[in-house]
DNA sequence: CTGAATCATGTTACCGCTAACATTAGCGCC
DNA sequence: GGCGCTAATGTTAGCGGTAACATGATTCAG
């Protein structure tokens, strides 16, 4: 007596939505899902033609068209994107790997990188590092083992096995961009570089404290992030710092000075709190102006001011980084620097899908950011050396 | 002469990695991966062994697992996936479909859901629905073709057609759960609901409203998000309203009134501000306090009130709902609502975890949240009665 | 009316991995 | 020394699709 062979633990008893009979030749296993034999059965054609009319429906006869569509319907079909991806070796997903999903700069870009790609057909698989560069390369190694069609990572700065694992990926056909991020000046970018899609951040430091030694400072504080391994904000701050430098390259007096800090770990408003202490308490030539590695720090150094009953922009000028939504707010408003956000990810994902069209490799792309005056460092009508800074 | 069959449009022309040859009986296709086959064969065993020692390393001997692990190394091998997700119909995958990424609410639960399934090994796979059900219902059928293990989704309003699609899955053994929602008191839960991680907002509202009522306000007001899918939103402010009629019921005078208020949609700050004009512009008895659907609302009604010269909570109290980072650094701090928005990811995880390893379906699990009273809701030393504010 | 071109569909052989079962070797023990 | 038992590895047959090629039915030019 033959013994029928048992399915393993088969978790849906019920037969999946309607109620066309399994086909019943099945032998061992068998997921228990609808499957592209079961409606080509429903529709008397075979698999392929099916598969057919899901991918190119102008291949297939009009009635033919019409009897898979009803079998499709019937049958409530959801197709395994394994099979196809594994028969195809071609994956309609990319995968993106941010330093943090809920810090909002980088949220935004998601949205857009996400919000792009869907629009194409293409799903997102998203793990964040936490900042820490050991686990990005171990996320990227997770990640491509799902094979994604192109991968997105933060920054270029990389451990070196998660470089050599990019780089492969991109030699295999894969393409690969880093976001947030472009060599700063001078920095050789050499062949096989990974494409970036961002900006200097360098050149965004220079620019901030060239803002503000233009508007007369001459004593500027950059506050910079208490996360380590927030490069982006430390090559801010190194740029910040070389402008300062530059600026008095040669003269014998009025020369300006420039002072690092580095605020505790904790909430970013809190954060700059801290900092506007250590900005007053500074020795030497009291500070007048301040540059923070991010709106967040700006705004609590704002909010500080304010119930310190320290003057922005008089005595104290300020400015941030990111253009976030409440810096618009306060009173005084923050000026601040707005980096294309949402802008990157969507560019991202253009690069991305044009070189998965074409075949090429993805090409670098340089965004713009705009510098946004507003009333924490407004313009003085007389000079600042005529009304320093009181230190405490 | 017998032709070479070639192969198609290979991406990368020379082998991945290491220099091992590739299998040579390979006839017409292959991705130009190494698979667990080239390892193998370096180690002098099947297939089968090497995928052994990966999944359950105690089940290989110990000379074996060497040589395997030396061949690993030595190739460079990623393992498919998708192969073997096909074969063995288990994924490492769970997809999320959430309204908005950019919105700092629920990037902190994907944050804490990212984190607590990458701890067990499974990967997420994220879709925003911009706060449409349409696209809701489109994403749930297009992350539903990765077979993930498990699917979660935010609230518990959908279209018609994806509650079938969650209940198939459900029923299919694919463990789903809402996030952020609760049933409202008094709606039934039907036996075969989906399972659901977060909390009551009508009972949120609710508790609003009593806290205002409590502090001696009598005329209430509800600033509504203005996003009109912001199901949860509403029901607080269903809750609200709920609350500050059973207030009065029965009582002949000193009856409390309230009022909904709709802003137009654009940046919350700004809602925030023209809701406090639509506030002061009431008619009827002049409010005296006001909820909104969330802290961004409330901060920016909160610095409009600053600007405008009106003095929070004395003359009109303000509490929000979310605790943002920024709203305990106004002054005064705002009061709100602080829901377990990194906490609703984690249980979410947890939930699906248990329920994946048990087999079992998903548990509801009713989450707590805290009402943070500050000083834009504190304590009034005088009766409001007697300080009423002047409608302008 | 015939043969080539075209259209619509089918057949076969995989993609890379794993479940289920099969086999082999080594061991203890009466 | 043969038996059962376990440990280690192998064999087979898929998972559910798709690429490449094959085939049969039409169409159409000459």
């Amino acid at each position: 007596m033959p013994s029928i062979k048992k399915y393993p633990e088969v978790l849906a008893p019920s037969p999946p939505t309607a109620d066309l009979q399994t086909s019943t030749t099945r032998t061992r296993r068998g997921h228990g899902r609808v499957t592209l034999q079961d409606v080509a059965e429903q529709a008397g054609v075979t698999a392929i033609t099916v598969s057919r009319y899901l991918r190119e429906p102008a291949l297939v006869a009009a009635t033919t068209a019409q009897r898979i569509q009803a079998a499709l319907s019937a049958s409530g079909y959801v197709p395994n994107k394994q099979a196809g991806q594994l028969a195809s070796g071609r994956t309609q997903m990319v995968a993106a790997i941010i330093p943090s999903i809920s810090n909002s700069i980088f949220s935004e870009t998601v949205q857009g990188l996400s919000d792009r790609l869907q629009a194409s057909g293409y799903e997102l698989m998203l793990a964040s590092s936490g900042y820490s560069l050991d686990r990005e390369e171990a996320q990227i190694r997770a990640v491509l083992a799902w094979s994604p069609s192109a991968l997105v990572v933060t920054g270029r700065h990389h451990t070196a096995g998660a470089l050599l694992l990019l780089k492969a990926a991109q030699r295999g056909g894969t393409p690969v961009v880093e976001i947030w991020d472009q060599p700063a000046d001078g920095e050789l970018t050499n062949v096989d570089a990974i494409c970036q899609v961002g900006f200097n951040h360098h050149a965004v430091g220079r620019a901030m404290a060239e803002h503000l030694l233009s508007l007369g400072h001459r004593h500027l504080a950059y506050v910079d992030s208490a996360i380590e391994e927030d490069f982006r904000a430390h090559e801010r701050g190194a740029g910040f710092g070389a402008a300062v430098r530059d600026s008095s390259r040669g003269r014998a007096r009025d020369r300006a000075t420039v002072q690092l800090i580095k605020p505790p770990a904790g909430d970013a408003f809190d954060c700059g709190r801290a900092a506007l202490a250590q900005l007053l308490s500074s020795r030497g030539q009291a500070i007048t102006a301040a540059a923070f590695a991010n709106d967040h720090l700006a705004c609590g150094a704002l909010l500080e001011a304010q119930q310190r009953g320290i003057q922005v922009p008089t005595q104290l000028a300020l400015m941030g980084f990111g253009d976030f939504p409440i810096s618009r707010q306060l009173q005084p408003p923050l000026s601040t620097v707005s980096p294309p956000r949402n802008e990157i990810g969507v560019q991202a994902a253009e690069v991305l899908l044009a070189a998965l069209q074409s075949g090429a490799a993805p090409a670098h792309r340089a965004l713009g950011w705009e510098m946004r005056v507003r009333g924490s460092t407004a313009k003085q009508s007389e000079p600042f050396s005529l009304a320093p800074l009181r230190s405490p």
